[in-house]
DNA sequence: GAAGAGGCTCAGATTTTCTCACCCTAGATT
DNA sequence: AATCTAGGGTGAGAAAATCTGAGCCTCTTC
């Protein structure tokens, strides 16, 4: 007699949120990234979902996992669900916190761009917390509690152009007069953005074939301090360093600039209310 | 400086599941019935939640909870999210085990209603699987995972009404021709349907205060059993003692019968599409 | 003034969930 | 060929979550 057993326990939502994260970005690494955890976790999650439907949702290849057609099928039913459900857990935080702003950008970004406007902000908005998360890539936001992110990206309003260009210690720039000088200099690189130097120098010099040499930073401000102490020459964002340009810390010996495609924007995922304190965070940063 | 941890952990799903059911049904233990765990696991979600939030979701009252103006705020919001993720899982769970037709519905309806049809069904529709689970309530078709519901109420297809009658076993039915012998016969009582004699009673003697005295069963068919065995009278319903009027096991000595207002109706959550497993069984129950 | 409904609490048990360290594969690199 | 790298899979053990159970409390109803 097919009487099934009292209480059919139903799927646990931690695995399918594995699955919807796993199966929208292609890949368990990438959704264990999204999701905060290792790969191993996805895995278990996944393959726990599939045994308990007794049914294949990824088909493995060893360079990557594909959906299966019923994984096709159900996916964008549960990333519709789960984006409603992140969007109202995040109107949940914001009516029940409506004065703390939450920002997430680049580390970089954090130290160099946001930080000097800090004071003035709080100034500005009395009673209006900020708080600034730093993180490698753009959260997704329909996700993650965040009401403003400040990437270099194509999506969002435009706040600042990227233009990169040579800087360096005062002292230095005596030996820095022309592109060529920099194959003798030691070239500060930030691990993020090793390719500023190559997109500056296919501009600047695009027949020499510019290999820059010099220590590698993993947090851009780091290379900012160090390129200050005279310790090379550091391929500057201008928005970034635009505060020691000012003070005389660093100077910019070569005129070639160049246009970066990826300009600094200003994202969220929902409109923002006028008047509310998101909104006004953004119209301050937004502004020149 | 207002730089938050580096990963502003998100809140726990289940929690949220736990507060969206509470809100819904208006209460801790409605929901904890729902979720099929204990009160106090609910009471501990929706601690925990209002702990992270700083912020009170609930307004704690001597005989119940009622939601904050947060609370009642979010709600629709959650109930939606959840519904869809509902949906989702029973689409995954129908496509990825298509041939299963899952029925929730009483215990005394599956064993004296259903189960005495599920010979044709099965021999009418080879190849699917039919799966009954015995509830005492109907189930949130959004969210547990079942494809029909049968049960007594005013939504759904109606399937049989609900006529109520008392019945004995033939070798008592000399001892009962007036409804008032039943004053001195035992009346054998379900203890979900006890009102069943008084609704009847209403109706048949109007006059007399009647207060039926007897064995209670906590399981129906039993308390059909144990009519046929000849302990006493019970009060029917027409469509689950069929069988046994038929075989002669039970008879109906008083003309008097009662239409209940709930009528038997079978359910479901969303449209059956035609010529699906789970429309075709819901085609063959409702037939005659 | 007893009983009942609804919630709360806390300790302890149970189950989920996660990490860690390691293995495996196929394609790319040297 | 040998090595790397990217992406996954595994299994043991640790950590965290979740749940239960028994008892308490408060108010309402009989």
């Amino acid at each position: 007699m097919p009487v099934a057993p009292p209480r059919p326990t139903d799927l646990p939502l931690t695995a399918l949120r594995a699955f919807e994260a796993a199966a929208r970005l292609g890949g368990f690494s990438a959704a264990a990234q999204e999701l905060g955890v290792t790969p191993g976790a996805v895995t278990a999650h996944v393959k726990a979902l599939e045994a308990r439907l007794a049914a294949r949702l990824f088909i493995r290849g060893p360079k990557g996992v594909e959906l299966t057609a019923l994984g096709a099928r159900v996916l964008p039913e549960f990333t519709t669900a789960f984006d409603a459900l992140g969007l109202a857990v995040h109107h949940l935080r914001a009516e029940s916190a409506p004065k703390i702003v939450h920002i997430a950008t680049l580390p970089a970004l954090a130290q160099l761009w946001l930080s000097p406007r800090l004071p003035g902000l709080r100034a500005q908005m009395p009673g209006v917390e900020i708080s600034i998360t730093a993180m490698e890539a753009p959260p997704n936001l329909k996700r993650a509690p965040y009401d403003l992110s400040l990437f270099p990206g194509r999506e969002g309003r435009l706040v600042a152009e990227e233009d990169i260009f040579p800087v360096c210690a005062p002292q230095l720039a005596a030996r820095l007069t022309r592109p060529e000088d920099l194959a003798v200099l030691p070239c500060l690189i930030d691990s993020a953005w090793a390719e500023d130097w190559q997109d500056w120098a296919a501009v600047a010099m695009p027949r020499a074939a510019f290999r820059p040499r010099g220590p590698v930073f993993s947090l851009y401000a780091l290379a900012v301090e160090e390129a200050a102490n005279g310790a090379g020459v550091l391929m500057a964002h201008g928005s970034l360093v635009a505060g020691h340009l000012a003070r005389g810390q660093l100077v910019a010996p070569l005129p070639q600039r160049v246009r970066l495609p990826m300009a600094l924007r200003l994202w969220s995922a929902r409109p923002l209310k006028a008047g509310h304190p998101a909104e006004r965070v953004a119209r301050a940063l937004l502004a020149p």
